[in-house]
DNA sequence: GTCTATATGTGGATAGAC
DNA sequence: GTCTATCCACATATAGAC
């Protein structure tokens, strides 16, 4: 393991800048030499380091997930043990998931926006190798979580319940990557119109709250949302009859 | 403009062909050798027809898009006139603009899934000349959705309604890229656990229209779900006052 | 329109001196 | 741990014969 001297600044730059690139254009349309060398270390120095392109994303994306990880499940934890045994309340599991990682977006020690960025961009990436080492990094969190809305929303079929997870990570997973044409198209930030003085020169901090302040009351909404009605499967009419509570 | 013999035939095979591949790999991971090598065309037919490799993806999405802009905007434009100038109901609004989409992933002639997939995955690319290029082409059609919104939420403040816009934009997108951690988690697709028979034996079609189904009632929960609070920006508070009309 | 051959550049990775 | 130099596979694009 390397740690002597300054190799540990090296690492880290690298890392650091690798996150920035990766999010700015893409796994693929990243080189090697663009990141070493805004990095101001030696082309080697990657494959020393870390023994490959496809080793240093996956660096670049454990150390913060490492974190994430671990709050998301102090969280749920703790919630779970104020709440003595009774389920949660679904807006309770939101907000320890969801809000954990818009949290991040405001400290820049965490990455901030940079990172919420790049993954939101990555996890749409088809590559094989990228698709394979989120499944084993999110298997635990996801599987506590999705317990915990079984759990909480005991009344709704539980296929429903994992399309609209599903839904949720895409709305979050959207939002965070910024790529969207809405805001190529209107030539500005989501926001801009909000009629809110000098919008335009917004924090990466600022938008993180602002970000987790409109999101968090939509996802609220859709996972509250009255079931399908399941036109072409008589089948399982019955299993979705009624619909969701409303008080939450 | 080339267009006797076969080379007509030879375009539609690239087209098609790249088609698939960006859908299965991304833009930049996706060869040109690649593409004609499946299609069996000479290595040479992509340059000549279409000019570069970015003029392709361009074209990939150019004969889809004219298709689903023109059909959007009829069905805005049928539903205006049937109202004859009272506002739509957020749902008929919803129902052109998702509906519309999502039926193509029921059409083989028309993409099917794999041009929703491609879709999806497409909309996060950070490339430039990839969101210059959707920029263009969702300009009016997102304006003229945007304003079918503003009037039907009247009471709604526009920039919540953009930013619910952008969030149900995402959830689409995502879900119809088909790249989420939850399918390889659980090892199956969204909609394996429902109990119900032979879910994984779906069809591309059958998929499609269960993604709808699904996809519809949440868009629709998360649009109408109460608004913010905007706990840091008291400036604002007095334009969230209320909440949104709960019959749509 | 189609093909071969090739120009020209860039990618990731590594060997071996220091 | 860092650096130079280099290997070699593969990329897009094009020139020019057919």
């Amino acid at each position: 393991m390397p740690d002597s001297k300054a190799s540990n600044d090296t690492r880290e730059r690298i890392l650091d800048v690798a996150e920035r690139l990766f999010m700015q254009h893409g796994y693929e349309a990243t080189s090697m030499r663009s990141i070493t060398g805004a990095a101001e270390v030696n082309l080697a120095a990657v494959n020393y380091h870390f023994g490959s392109k496809e080793a240093l994303l996956r660096e670049v994306f454990r150390r913060r997930l490492a974190w994430l990880n671990q709050q998301r499940l102090q969280a749920l934890d703790r919630l779970e043990e104020a709440a003595g045994g009774a389920p949660l309340k679904p807006s309770q599991i939101l907000e320890a998931f969801f809000g954990t990682l818009l949290r991040m977006g405001e400290e820049p020690s965490l990455g901030g926006m940079t990172f919420l960025r790049l993954l939101g961009r990555t996890l749409t990436e088809p590559a094989e190798f990228i698709r394979t080492f989120f499944a084993g990094e999110y298997a635990e969190v996801i599987d506590r979580y999705k317990l915990a809305l079984f759990r909480a929303l005991p009344d709704v079929p539980q296929a429903e319940i994992v399309w609209r997870l599903h839904f949720m990570l895409g709305a979050m997973s959207y939002a965070i990557a910024g790529t969207d044409v809405l805001q190529v198209v209107t030539g500005c930030e989501v926001g801009d119109l909000a009629g809110e003085a000098a919008a335009e020169e917004l924090g990466d901090t600022a938008l993180a709250r602002r970000l987790a302040q409109r999101l968090m009351p939509f996802l609220l909404g859709g996972l509250r949302a009255p079931l399908p009605r399941f036109e072409e499967s008589p089948i399982t009419r019955a299993a979705s009859a009624g619909g969701l509570p409303t008080e939450v």
